[in-house]
DNA sequence: ATTTTAAATGCAACCAGGTTGCATTTACAT
DNA sequence: ATGTAAATGCAACCTGGTTGCATTTAAAAT
């Protein structure tokens, strides 16, 4: 049961076990991939408070329960560490279905940087299609 | 003079030569990393009409005198083409001072997607310390 | 040099994503 | 059962960005 996880993962960070969390958890958990605001609201009821909503989304990034990715200019939120797998994180965008899937760690990347300039990480956006489409 | 080089962008495009354009181009043109709304804003004076202001930059974008990057949910805009130099594109972002750099194109990158995910480019944020810092 | 006209500007109104302050409510420890 | 710190709900606000419309202007036609 899904429940059971979420109790741990909000009792393991010690963030209260409100309805409105577990209903924000259990929406992100069931997601295949990366939401926005706007879909999240029209999933909870367009009742949910609109301050309530993103204090939870910051609450559950800071303590790394989801990570945020940005995407043509607005934000989309999924359930997971942005950097579980190391420094390096890649995204997936389809170009059909504007659908955001978050991938494994990029298997090995060269870039050239100008000179005096420091690499550290990288963060990819891979634009193709998707399984769905 | 720069003044020249931007006459002739503009009459290439066929994009009439007014003051607006000239000072908006002028600047983009001078700036070395990509600027967001507000920071043109700025420089140009703050009497500058933002409808004006936007309908310039999406214009501009349009025929590729500039094009646009989104950096942690905000929008930057730079001078140049977005993919002069093929199908992937990447982007600079310092961690101190939060600068925005076009890169040249990566030169190889290997990445592995999940199957029936057809990965078409790749437009990648490489963060990390810019030569000012 | 003057007229014409399509395009560009300026203005106001609007929308969405996101934040903040504050009073009320609720989870949970005692 | 009670106290308290934390979470919620609400309104007000901010910023980036868009749209419709009247006015102005660049530049082509005369």
């Amino acid at each position: 049961m899904e429940q059971i996880r979420i109790n741990d993962l909000l009792q393991e960070h010690r963030l209260k076990r409100t309805k409105f969390r577990i209903a924000l958890l259990n929406f992100l958990l069931s997601a295949r991939h990366a939401r926005s605001y706007s879909e999240i609201k029209l999933a909870l009821g367009q009742n949910v408070d609109k301050s309530s909503l993103y204090r939870n989304l910051s609450a559950f990034e800071e303590v790394g329960i989801i990570h945020r990715i940005d995407h043509n200019g607005f934000t989309k939120y999924a359930f997971g560490k942005a950097q579980k797998h190391g420094l390096n994180h890649a995204h997936f965008v389809c170009e059909q279905c504007e659908t955001v899937y978050c991938m494994e760690e990029l298997s090995s990347i060269q870039f050239k940087v100008p000179k005096g300039f420091k690499a550290n990480r990288i963060q990819a956006v891979i634009k193709g299609v998707c399984a769905a489409c």
